[in-house]
DNA sequence: GTTGTCACTTAGGAGGCGTCTT
DNA sequence: AAGACGCCTCCTAAGTGACAAC
């Protein structure tokens, strides 16, 4: 507390603020104190959830109004050309862009669509166009198609303007004044209209989303703050003035009836400090995560159900780094489960498999609709406990059916103040990376080499969190392409060893030095097809950005000489500047 | 407990864009 | 100059979890 009072006294051009005790924030500040500069991120913390204490900005960009197709661009209806109003040729233009998606072929999307389509026609259309397998969009397909093709060959210079307007909306929207700093925005484009692509099975695919106008809109500001102005002609829903909140800007969406915000950049001072609050929370829990893993393997012999199963559940998460997983409503959203919400059909039992006792097979589909499958062999008190929990249960039962998330992070909370689920994937994702990066790293590697184990640790993060991507679609290609290279050079190689054996002594050592720059380039295309090989249908970003303290890999780059670039591009750097600036070689999570 | 609302983080895919190759 | 390729940015959906009201 002490610490953080003279940090502010050190910036008195600072407003003051109530400060809230930091544990985290003391490690970090000392070192910068010794130089004397204040860095944003050690500023004055507010209470009471108060999130600033002056907001100014300039709202939002909203979606280009609908251009009208020409009129040689037409519509038929069995086979006759039909005028469609303005309104419904708009959304029949929504569809006509999705054309060579596989989504129009699917039944649900086509229903939902039409549903929504007659919605927007005239009485006259209505009654007319009553069948979508009669509807020929394939004129106004193409016109798109050749839009598209025409902005491509555009010139240099129409390009450039266009890049120059982008940029001028961006200096004017994209940043607004919070607190004492410009904070670039993250999302300051309103999303357009269009159809709605869910994810995975979703009852919902198809839907029109309506274009938003200025009276959906509620500002948020500060009130000595210069408002927003709403587009000549318009209102805002709402002006307001909650300081215990982000967001600059909402509004609600009509698929889910959710409410949507545009909210600051994760560079800004506001998403880096929550950042790394979060990361201080696990590693709080690394600290207590032993005690917690007696208490819950106690707990698999409760005589309670209920705290057997809490126990059962807490395990999964800690080992398997499962998501917590809410009730969701059915039929509103695509069928998906996290470890709370698991149903006796995701899980099967093998007394023995493969050589090893008491398996479970998962599979269910998660977050995003992807599939997560995992053979897992548990201890044996675990398993009987499932197979007591499954007992007397029809497929589609809860596994857990006394446990959701709201009294499995109550119990948490108990165990440590501010747990939730979600620290156990961020504890275990960080120090995971932490361990592997000490086990595969070697210092006599040289950097492609070195930079080939820090993807490793990461990926075996993504796998642990399971976190996959579809294969690229050129992937196949880019392997082989990757291959000629390898050729090419090994043959150059071994040119180059046959002109050193034949050369004078004289030209040895030049001969020498070349083939040594060779067998350098060859290996880095090696590390190079190796690391894409392995990273064929996993993702590294999501754990990167959201899992991965920046402090572990920071001290990783700092010890072993490895310049942070690679390992971070721009805008991560951007996000990860806290980091960057605090950790030391040492760090450790 | 249950339900609903709200705010915020986490997620994969599409497509743009810059660079390298031919 | 054109085309291929791979990385990055944008987009927005889909989660988590706090909290209030009943």
């Amino acid at each position: 507390m002490l610490m953080l009072w003279i940090t502010n006294v050190l910036v008195p051009a600072l407003c003051t603020a109530v400060l809230v005790a930091c544990v985290g924030m003391l490690v970090y500040i000392l070192p910068s104190l010794c130089f004397f500069i204040p860095f944003r991120w050690e500023e004055e913390r507010y209470t009471d959830g108060v999130k600033w204490k002056f907001l100014e900005h300039k709202g939002p960009v909203f979606a280009p109004p609908y251009e009208p197709l020409p009129s040689n661009v037409k519509f038929y209806y069995d086979g006759k050309h039909m005028k469609l109003s303005p309104g419904a040729e708009e959304v029949a233009t929504f569809f006509a862009k999705m054309l060579d998606h596989e989504y129009t072929t699917k039944d649900v999307f086509r229903k939902n669509f039409f549903k929504d389509w007659r919605k927007e026609m005239t009485s006259e259309e209505k009654s007319k166009l009553t069948d979508l397998n009669k509807c020929d969009f394939s004129e106004m397909s193409e016109y798109f198609k050749a839009q598209s093709e025409a902005r491509k060959a555009m010139t240099k210079e129409e390009k450039l303007k266009i890049k120059e307007e982008n940029e001028r909306l961006l200096q004017e929207y994209g940043f607004c004044i919070m607190d004492n700093h410009k904070e670039r925005i993250a999302n300051f484009r309103i999303e357009p209209p269009g159809l709605f692509r869910g994810r995975g099975d979703h009852p919902k695919m198809g839907m029109l989303k309506r274009r938003i106008r200025p009276e959906d809109i509620i500002i948020n500001c500060s009130k000595d703050s210069k408002y927003p102005k709403p587009p000549p002609g318009t209102k805002w829903k709402e002006v307001r003035h909650d300081n215990k909140v982000t967001w600059l800007v909402s509004w609600t969406e009509n698929i889910q009836g959710s409410i949507k915000y545009i909210m600051l950049n994760p560079s800004s001072r506001i998403k880096g400090e929550k950042d790394w609050q979060k990361y201080e929370m696990a590693r709080r829990l690394k600290k207590c995560v032993d005690r917690i893993r007696a208490q819950y393997r106690e707990d698999w012999k409760s005589k309670e159900m209920r705290i057997r199963q809490r126990a059962v559940a807490l395990y999964f998460i800690d080992k398997l780094a499962l998501r917590a997983g809410n009730e969701k409503e059915e039929g509103e959203t695509a069928d998906t489960v996290g470890c709370c919400s698991l149903r006796v059909e995701h899980l099967t039992l093998h007394q023995e498999m493969d050589g090893q006792e008491y398996v479970v097979e998962f599979d269910f589909l998660g977050k995003d609709s992807i599939r997560y499958y995992n053979k897992v062999p548990v201890e044996k008190r675990v398993f009987k406990n499932l197979q007591l929990f499954m007992e007397d249960k029809e497929p589609e039962d809860d596994l857990f059916d006394r446990l959701n998330t709201s009294i499995l992070n109550k119990h948490l909370q108990e165990l440590m103040d501010g747990l939730t689920a979600k620290v156990f994937r961020t504890y275990n994702a960080s120090i995971t990376l932490q361990q592997q990066l000490n086990e595969l790293t070697s210092s006599e590697d040289n950097v492609p080499a070195k930079i080939l184990s820090y993807n490793r640790a990461n990926r075996a993060v993504a796998i642990l969190c399971n976190h996959q991507r579809a294969p690229p679609k050129t992937f196949e290609k880019s392997m082989q392409n990757l291959q000629t290279k390898i050729d090419a050079k090994k043959e150059q190689l071994a040119d180059a060893k046959r002109e050193l054996k034949s050369a004078k002594a004289d030209a040895k050592v030049r001969r020498d030095e070349k083939s040594k720059k060779i067998e350098e380039q060859l290996m880095k295309l090696e590390v190079q097809a190796t690391d894409r090989e392995e990273n064929k249908q996993i993702a590294l970003g999501t754990s990167k950005l959201n899992y991965l303290d920046p402090r572990i890999s920071v001290a990783w780059c700092k010890k072993f000489g490895i310049p942070i670039e690679k390992i971070y591009n721009k805008t991560q750097r951007e996000k990860f500047a806290w980091a960057i600036d605090m950790a030391e070689k040492d760090y450790e999570f």
